[in-house]
DNA sequence: ACGAAGGTACGAGCTATGACGAACCTATGA
DNA sequence: TCATAGGTTCGTCATAGCTCGTACCTTCGT
């Protein structure tokens, strides 16, 4: 089961909602840069610059946590985006190499 | 360039493309059943049993198509679907082993 | 106390996508 | 010759997805 904050378990993560998940170019560029970034660092939403509203930021994050690719935690005033890096890797792996290479 | 049948070249096969294609379900039944055929294979677009009517099918071969998942020649009477392997592996190397082992 | 910042929720609009039927083309085989 | 089978094209429809604005909540810092 799914835990309160709609995050999926690693076993019950689906290929395609992954997939469909990183078919969108923003959602994309949020796990590149997660990639790229030390391992295990947490970041806000906004501090991805992705050039949306909130609301449609709020939306593609969302998409992203219930595909199970991250995970987010309250931090009181912010969320803390996390990247689910191992539990991927462990469900589909060499994933999240393919995205980490794209576009280089 | 593509070529005259709407293929993109092997270097020309993006990404985002790709995980468009493969986040449909019936499109990914079709990259699996031809990754668990024997390689090389070249089978008709019926022959995969899709719950759809012809239209639509042509429409989700297309798709396959144009995204560099398969080749479509024509063989007069029918086109032959071809999945291909060595392109996709070389461009996003161990994408298609997770289609392969996906809903085992 | 209170404004600003990060986020969420809801409703609405627009586009993309998947699905269909009907008409059509081409080759095979009876 | 001519029906049948595999595919394509076109038009249409419904739904899913991305986007926005507005309103709202919570916490941090002044």
């Amino acid at each position: 089961m799914a835990d309160a904050e709609g995050h999926p378990e690693t076993a019950e993560i689906e290929l395609g909602q992954v997939l469909s998940a990183l078919s969108d170019p923003l959602r994309r560029q949020v796990i590149h840069e997660l990639l790229h970034s030390e391992p295990g660092i947490e970041r806000t939403c906004t501090s991805f610059g992705l050039p949306v509203t909130k609301s449609t930021r709020t939306h593609h994050f969302r998409v992203l946590r219930e595909a199970g690719l991250v995970r987010q935690v309250d931090r009181g005033n912010m969320r803390g985006v996390t990247l689910r890096r191992e539990d991927i890797e462990e469900r589909f792996p060499g994933l999240l190499d393919l995205i980490a290479q794209d576009g280089v």
